[in-house]
DNA sequence: TAGTATTTGATACTAGTTACTATTAAGGAG
DNA sequence: CTCCTTAATAGTAACTAGTATCAAATACTA
């Protein structure tokens, strides 16, 4: 019986909260564990969010100028910070497409991201096998 | 007389310490400074290095899972991470190249990143100002 | 129900920020 | 060149964010 997850009640908390909220940081969790259920710890907190992220339950996000936040979209994309109004967007890289100077052509982000990891491999000598790539600008709304 | 950035000593001994190391922590720059000026706080420290980011004599970087980096290339680019030996790579953005399917096409990263920033203007109206790309994996050396 | 390894919560630590007082660089007047 | 003024900067201390350690509690299995 060696390192299985066991079930605990904090760790169903943690991930439900973690569900219901959009690009949390831990101080946001916390916030919301902390009024019902003030005796769950921040190591408990902290320890869970990465277990999850080891199983690929929710991943951490990690923008410019800020601290680390959770993420429960666990399919791979992208990220746009708005610096104006700090909201955050996902980028859905298969359904961005965008013409190149081809008409013919589309390229979709993902697709641009594998040949740029193929390149880096044959420049670098490199095997990528993360990507993490944050756009930060100025939002419709802002 | 508002505003205006005083020459201390202070200041030039962080820039130089800096401009000595590769991709350093505050931990690493704070450590080489002690060893000759142990009267330099880490609040100078800190608040020199973000005053450099903001006259874009440095770059701030952030890597995933990793403490807050600089960075005294100045000129646009992107970076690698071993997630083995912790090397931190220069990826420039216009040296590298990757022939397309088609084969008389090639792209650098530059162009891609920007393909991709006009994209992002099209499809959600977001204006980017900046990139942080990084691509995790293992180097030739591991 | 008991045994045991995992998990929790507490505590103390490292990393980074903020607020505030004391110091000092730069510029002007004599 | 020296003194004065003043706003920028330095250093201190106290704070938020995140990590590591470890005894006590608890989930799982037999």
């Amino acid at each position: 019986m060696i390192n299985i997850q066991r079930k605990t009640i904090q760790r169903q908390i943690i991930f439900d909260v973690l569900r219901s909220l959009e690009h949390p940081t831990v101080s946001q969790i916390n916030d919301v564990i902390q009024k019902e259920h003030p005796a769950i710890s921040k190591s408990t907190i902290y320890r869970n969010l990465r277990q999850m992220e080891d199983e690929k339950l929710v991943c951490r996000i990690w923008l410019p100028n800020d601290t680390e936040r959770y993420d429960n979209n666990t399919t791979p994309h992208y990220h746009l910070k708005c610096t104006s109004c700090g909201t955050i967007y996902d980028i859905e890289p298969d359904t961005i497409e965008q013409k190149t100077k081809n008409p013919t052509n589309t390229a979709t982000i993902s697709t641009i991201s594998t040949i740029v990891a193929k390149a880096i491999k044959k420049r670098y000598n490199f095997a990528v096998t993360k990507k993490d790539l944050v756009f930060s600008g100025t939002c419709g709304e802002c």
